[in-house]
Parts: C-alpha cells; sequence; structure tokens
DNA sequence: TATTGTTATACTCTATAACTATA
DNA sequence: TATAGTTATAGAGTATAACAATA
C-alpha cells in the first residue's frame, strides 16, 4: 500500500512492479501533491483552494455549500470567514430567504483560482507527457468509466 | 478542475465527458475519500494511518521520519505522541547515535494498519470492478509508467 | 559548531453543542 | 417546531523559533 508516495528514488525499481491497489493510492497522494504545492503558491490550503474552485459556476448559500464540500456547516462558518477576511469571497443576504447567506467569489478570488486551476492542469499535462496521445485517450477513458461507475453507485446510495 | 467530487448525482452526464485533467483530478479525491473512510473506521486520520503504513517495515529515527512523510520533524513529535498516546507506535533510543530515536509498531499499530490497508485494497477493488481483466491490466500498465516517469523526475530534482 | 529531538507558540481546519433569527 | 447560520469550545495537524543534549 502506498503509504509513502515520496521515498527516495532508490524505490523506483519497486515502483515497476505496482499492484493495481497501490498503483492508484500512490498516483492520488501525488496529484493531492501537486494540489497541495499549487495551493501553497498562492498561500492558499487545498480546502480553500477548492472553495473558491466551487464557487466559480455557483452562487450557494452556506449550507449547500456545507453539503458541496462535505463539511459541517460551523466548519463552512469558519472556511469563508477566512477566505472573506483575504477578501476572495463575499457573503450576501438571499432575497429568498432571510435567514440565508449567499457566498460568491470577489475579482480577486476568481484570478486566484484561475491560476491555481492552470497551474495545477499544466502539473497533469506534465505528469502525462510519458505517454503517447493513443495511451493518453485510453487512460482518459478509463478513467472516465471508473468515475462514472463510482457516480452511478454513488446516485443509487443516495436515493435508496 | 475537480473541486466538486461529491457533487450530486445529477453530474453524472458531465462526468461522462471528462478531460483528462478533471478527470485524474476527480479520481485522486475519490480514491483520498476512500482513504478517509477506512481510516476513520478506526478512529484514525489520514495522515495517523499514513505514519503506521510507513512503520510496516520500517524502523526509523524521528528525522528519517519527517522526510518520509515530508514533514517538519516538530509536527512529527506531536503525530508520534498521539499515537504513543493511543499504544500504537512506540519510541526508542537508539543505540547507534544517543540523540537519535526509533520509531515503531506496537502488535496494535500493526493490526490497525493491517485491516485498514485490507479494507481499503477491497474499495479499490470494488472500484475497479467495472472494467474487464484487459482494462485493469492496462489501466495498471499506464499508471505504472506515470508513477516511474514522476518519481525519476523526483531523483533528477533530488541529485541536481 | 552542527544535528536530533522537544517545547512554546500560533494558525488552520474540523466537529459538537448551544444559541439567535427566521420560516 | 424546524431550518439557516454563528459562536463557543475542544482537539488534530502543521510550521517557525528557541532550546537541551549529543555528535
Amino acid at each position: 500500500m502506498a503509504f509513502s508516495p515520496d521515498d527516495p528514488p532508490d524505490d523506483v525499481g519497486a515502483r515497476q512492479r505496482l499492484t493495481e491497489v497501490d498503483g492508484l493510492a500512490q498516483l492520488s497522494f501525488v496529484i493531492q501533491g501537486m494540489l497541495e504545492r499549487r495551493a501553497a503558491e498562492h498561500d492558499l490550503s487545498v480546502i480553500q483552494t477548492r472553495l473558491l474552485g466551487v464557487l466559480r459556476d455557483r452562487q450557494p448559500t452556506m449550507n449547500e455549500l456545507a453539503r458541496l464540500l462535505g463539511l459541517d456547516k460551523s466548519s463552512v462558518t469558519g472556511l469563508v470567514d477566512r477566505a472573506e477576511r483575504r477578501g476572495l469571497v463575499r457573503r450576501a443576504p438571499s432575497a429568498a430567504d432571510r435567514r440565508a447567506v449567499l457566498v460568491s467569489l470577489t475579482e480577486d478570488g476568481h484570478a486566484f483560482v484561475t491560476r491555481a486551476a492552470g497551474g495545477f492542469a499544466g502539473d497533469i499535462t506534465t505528469l502525462l507527457g510519458v505517454l503517447s496521445p493513443g495511451e493518453r485517450a485510453t487512460l482518459a477513458g478509463l478513467v472516465s468509466q471508473l468515475l462514472v461507475a463510482h457516480a452511478a453507485k454513488g446516485g443509487i446510495d443516495l436515493f435508496a
């Protein structure tokens, strides 16, 4: 199991005999590491970056935000507090429900997430650079299959 | 970009047209989520589980542990403190260097990590269940290629 | 002097429980 | 009563800086 993705290079030999389980686990650590480094470039945590990413095409209430991020509403209060203090998001009262608060990106927030997303996309492109175009297409297809099946299972669970 | 891996099921349609970047990002979130859930089953965090995983076949010093986990040594002090308090790891003085401290798994720690790893392997196997044996082999091969190339790049950086 | 590890401190992130305001 | 959001509180995880013991 892939608990040490950053082992020294003398482990490269071991990586060439990776099982499916180890390979996917290590890949997830590598990709999460890329996200972390890109977020850190802008002095953001992964969760702050993810908050901004969620807000790119949405203007949810605090409650919806909690559901989207899988966090308790009180955690989202703090998350949005810190982002707001940095001028990345703003709160606005909801016209439809005077208890509710709508959260949206500021100009700065939009700029941050766009730059971070671009850098991350570059990381993935670099990672995929060793594959031929055909291999990349094959990989993308297989990954899509996995995600579609996984999402469908999640959907069934949700409505069961 | 995949900042919302847990979007509601009406996003499944969108997932069928995933780009390579989005697909890999979402896959990493799905896998990390599996790790989190398996760790939580044993009341552990991902980093605590990873600590135990690293110790399965090693008995490193605090310093080596910090390098393996990519953390500051002071962070590792706290991490090991909490794991030791729960009886999962133990500290022992190094015979070779009286400044150094060796960290190792206890019986309990070994049992915990073995169970968590087994559950996680099952999750991945289930995830891969929608693919044919040939597709699984293809995927594993491509993932290995990516990781080997990535590790090699890391190695070059380390020795540059 | 340099290195190993811990301590002191501060901040982010997270959850639970209690609270206010609105529905 | 129920829901939306905040506050109070507690704990994990992380880093920086200062420190003690050893090399």
